[in-house]
RNA sequence: GGCUCCGUAGCUCAGCUGGAUAGAGCAGCUGACUUCUAAUCAGCAGGUCUCAGGUUCGAAUCCUGACGGAGUCACCA
């Protein structure tokens, strides 16, 4: 735990400079040392430019000055030059080999930082019980289940948890058609997996609003289009835009829908069962779902348990002067003081909207963790909503309201364009699982390292192979941004993908079970090549990574790195004989060189949810 | 229209708290397996970092403005 990075001892030792040489206190953050370029000479350089007006010096003289100290420090130092502006060191090869022996202590722990004693809720997945999950819930699970492991590796303590978004007029749809239409039928009577069955009905139901819908459009509808359209509206723009109006004030199935919402929220034992009935499915089709993606909850907040709570909260305000009512009895609240606008809270009914069960779950979770920051992994495309919920708790002056931070992620794109439920080009969670692993399997059927073992560990390895592709897929784009989903490119698994990372693992895995050699401990014998530098570099760097992507809330840099080490290593693999080494010295330097590699290329894809296969 | 985000190679993406000659992968072309796992490696080719100004020793990176794309501005979630 106590592991410094090379660039972090650099700045101290240059801040330890400044304070001897110029009495001045400079962060020791603000220093700009940086890898050097790998056809430059050296490995790191300190960026003299930023202090030489401020000192009244130049390149030269400061760098002379700068190496001066270092030497009385005795920092071992096999050239340091100033070239240009910059102070270009390289570190003696021994130096490396007491990093590494460093390294090699912490084992899996290399990386991590001390518990820092803050609680953090990570809030992903979340999803509607009407439907299956699909490609966008699964960079939101990705994302979410990848920035928990960074965060709890960087110190914190993380609860994992979602909001089940389980009642409200979506499910209340399904249920409608299902009484319509199933005759008794369940997913056990059907064989489908529980969640899509549940959807099937959803889309009968939607199925039968649209034919309602477009016969009333040439029946009694024409009046209503003639009496409410817009100048030169047509009437196909009218009618879509007049959908929601038709379903709530003239549908016959829509009124039955909301019946039934009514029904429930009055506790109808009938309603209530039938509710619980086909929410219980769904939920063992998302059981599956998470299980074959490898992921897992701490605690679920279920809407139905969390809104009566916000609508209370939401009362409470009124009458504490916070929030306000409008004459048709909906409750508002005013956020012009934090740059936003007037936001509903209430219905004029006195039914709960969306940000209503947020503020009841958010209280409820304070209660349940007293967390010190709560995370919302929810899409861009509610940046908006999250800034209204956030200036509403605190201006309902909640303690806890600065530590409310939403996780924003760009949606997900196929090369055809946006995904549309409506056109059917939704990608579905569960059949994009079984073809990445589909395609795992027929790319390594006929290895010969796989002939060993037994068929379920086979399928073990197909597995992890599958799903390190498409986790290492979506994870390498940067949460913040949009990005495309090209199915065929997503089961690539050559250049930078998670198998080639997972490759070279299994690389260094099949070395060290071939070695004799037991512990190591090196003592500066061998000198490393410049490509063992890259590597050697690499890996010290790796604690680094993992404070930025916390801090960043990006768990893509992780992802880079794994690649940028798997990388340098292949590479070095190519350059080095290890087994077969020309001196003991060099072979057991580059079989501890090789460990360290393989555990931190482990624990990077651990970091982003993906298992390494043992061999491939 | 207001606000927010994005624009880097044919494609998918890094680099953005200013640093040295803008990088990877894929696709294309050429090579390397009797040798520790070739899901690998080496090489070739590919760029007006959307455009125009500004800030300065230095700008893909910061500022301003345009252009292009997306999201949002619901008594939907």
């Amino acid at each position: 735990m106590g592991y410094q990075n090379n660039i972090a001892y650099l700045q101290q030792l240059t801040a330890a400079f400044f304070e001897e040489a110029y009495e001045q206190l400079i962060p020791t953050h603000t220093i700009n040392v940086n890898v050097i370029a790998k056809d430059i000479d050296g490995d790191y350089s300190i960026v003299l430019f930023p202090y030489l007006k401020r000192f009244s010096t130049n390149p030269q003289a400061l760098g002379d000055q700068i190496i001066q100290f270092l030497k009385a420090k005795k920092i071992p130092l096999q050239k340091a030059e100033v070239v240009k502006g910059f102070l270009n060191l390289t570190f003696e090869s021994a130096f490396y080999d007491a990093r590494l022996n460093e390294m090699f202590g912490e084992g899996s722990a290399f990386g991590s930082s001390a518990s820092n004693g803050k609680t953090v809720i990570v809030e992903f997945c979340s999803p509607n019980t009407n439907k299956p999950i699909h490609l966008g819930h699964i960079r939101n699970i990705l994302i979410g289940w990848s920035m928990s492991s960074i965060l709890e590796f960087a110190g914190r303590a993380v609860k994992k948890v979602q909001i089940i978004n389980d009642r409200g007029i979506a499910i209340c749809k399904s249920m409608v058609a299902w009484k319509k239409l199933a005759d008794g039928a369940t997913p056990d009577s059907q064989s489908i997996k529980g969640d899509h069955f549940v959807g099937n009905y959803y889309v009968q139901f939607e199925k039968l609003f649209q034919k309602e819908y477009t016969d009333w459009q040439s029946g009694a509808g024409l009046d209503v289009y003639k009496s409410l359209k817009k100048e030169d509206e047509s009437k196909e723009g009218f009618f879509k835009r007049y959908k929601n109006t038709y379903f709530n004030e003239y549908s016959q199935i829509g009124k039955e829908a909301r019946e039934m919402l009514q029904q429930w929220e009055s506790g109808e034992e009938s309603v209530i069962s039938l509710w619980k009935t086909m929410n219980g499915w769904v939920y063992d089709g998302f059981d599956t779902t998470y299980q074959a993606l490898g992921v897992n909850f701490d605690k679920l907040y279920y809407e139905s348990e969390t809104y009566l709570r916000g609508k209370s909260t939401v009362e409470q305000g009124l009458v504490d002067d916070l929030f306000y009512r409008k004459e048709d009895g909906s409750i508002w609240v005013d956020l012009e003081e934090y740059g936003l606008d007037q936001k509903i809270l209430l219905r004029s009914d006195g039914t709960s909207v969306y940000i209503t069960q947020d503020i009841g779950t958010a209280l409820q979770r304070y209660d349940d963790y007293a967390f010190d920051q709560c995370i919302y992994v929810v899409a861009d495309e509610q940046d908006y909503h999250f800034q209204a919920l956030f200036a509403t708790m605190k201006k309902a002056k909640y303690s806890f309201s600065d530590q409310l931070y939403h996780l924003s992620y760009g949606m997900v794109d196929l090369p055809s364009g946006k995904m549309k439920s409506r056109e059917g080009t939704v990608v579905d969670a569960d059949d994009l699982i079984t073809e990445v692993i589909a395609e795992a399997k027929a790319n390594a059927k006929d290895s010969p390292n796989l002939q060993e073992i037994t068929e379920e560990e086979r399928a073990e390895v197909y597995n992890r192979i599958g799903l390190g592709a498409l986790k290492y897929f979506i994870l390498k784009v940067a949460a913040k941004k949009r990005m495309t989903f090209d199915p065929s490119q997503s089961v690539d698994m050559q250049g930078q993908t998670g198998p080639y990372i997972q490759n070279a693992y299994v690389r260094i895995n099949s070395v060290l079970s071939k070695s004799d050699v037991d512990s190591i401990t090196l003592s500066g014998e061998y000198t490393w090549s410049n490509q063992e530098k890259n590597v050697l570099i690499l890996i010290d760097s790796f604690p680094r990574v993992v404070q930025e992507s916390a801090s960043e809330y990006d768990p893509s840099k992780v992802a880079h790195y794994a690649f940028d080490l798997a990388k340098e290593y292949h590479k070095f693999y190519h350059e080095h004989r290890i087994l077969t080494a020309e001196t003991d010295a060099a072979k057991v330097s580059r079989l501890l060189l090789s460990e360290v590699t393989g555990n931190v290329l482990k624990t990077s894809l651990r970091l982003l949810g993906i298992e390494m296969p043992e061999r491939m």
